[in-house]
DNA sequence: TTGACGCATCAACTTTTGTTGTTGTATTAT
DNA sequence: ATAATACAACAACAAAAGTTGATGCGTCAA
C-alpha cells in the first residue's frame, strides 16, 4: 500500500479547500504573528466583517485555526498541530521511490 | 518578515485549489506508482473520460503533474519538483516560533 | 437599562467549479 | 483511404463557493 495519512480523503480535500483562496492564505500569514481577533483583521483587510467571517469559519472548519472567545472578542489562531499534520499529508503525496513497473493498458 | 516561499499567492492557491477534489487526490495517489495514461485512470475510476480530462487539466495548470504525449497516448506523471515546493510552502505556514507581542486593538 | 461594539449568521445574488454528452484532431491499424 | 482509438475541448447545465448588506445576540460601558 502506498504511504497514507490517516485522514480521510473528505477531510483532506477539505484542509487543501480552506488553503486554496487568497484572503485565507493571507489570514494565515497574518496569523502567523500570534492571536488575532477579527477586528484586527478587518482592520488589515479593509473589507466587510461579514466576509472575514465567512472565511475565518472555512479555515476553522477544516481545523486550521482555533478560536478563543473572550467576552466581547473572539482571537483567532494557527492550529499548529493541524499544521504539522497537513505536512505529513503533503509528504505522503509523493512519488513512492520503487516505482511500480509500467502497468500497460497501451500496446 | 515572515518566512514565505518564493511563489505568488494566486500560484499558491492554485497549487491547493487542485489538491481540493477528491478525484484530484486519488488520480495523485494512482501517480505515485508511476506514469498512466488516461485509459489507465478510466479503467479505475469507472468515469467518464472528459471528467478525468477535466481533472488532468487542473492538476497539470497548477503544476503538480507532467503529461508526455506519445503518440496516440498522453502519460501522466507526478511532478515531484513540485511536492517538493509544495512542501516549503507548508512550512512556510507555520507559526514564527517567536510570537510578536499581543497588538491591541482590543482593550 | 440603554446604547455601542464585536461577531456570527442569514438571504439574495454573482462567480467559480464540476459534470455530461458531443465534437474535433491526431495517430495508428486495416 | 477508411475506420478505430486516445485524448482535448466545447457547450449546456448543475452545484458549490464567495460577496454584500441586513439582522440578531451577547457583552461591555455609561
Amino acid at each position: 500500500m502506498t504511504t497514507n495519512t490517516g485522514k480521510s480523503l473528505p477531510t483532506v480535500a477539505r484542509i487543501f479547500h480552506a488553503l486554496s483562496e487568497e484572503t485565507r492564505l493571507q489570514i494565515l500569514e497574518h496569523l502567523k504573528e500570534g492571536e488575532q481577533c477579527v477586528c484586527d483583521l478587518t482592520g488589515v483587510f479593509k473589507t466587510g466583517q461579514s466576509r472575514l467571517s465567512f472565511h475565518l469559519r472555512v479555515l476553522k472548519e477544516a481545523g486550521l485555526i482555533l478560536a478563543r472567545p473572550e467576552g466581547r472578542w473572539v482571537y483567532y489562531s494557527l492550529n499548529a498541530d493541524a499544521v504539522e499534520e497537513l505536512q505529513e499529508v503533503v509528504n505522503s503525496l509523493k512519488a513512492s521511490s520503487y516505482r511500480a513497473a509500467k502497468r500497460g493498458c497501451c500496446p
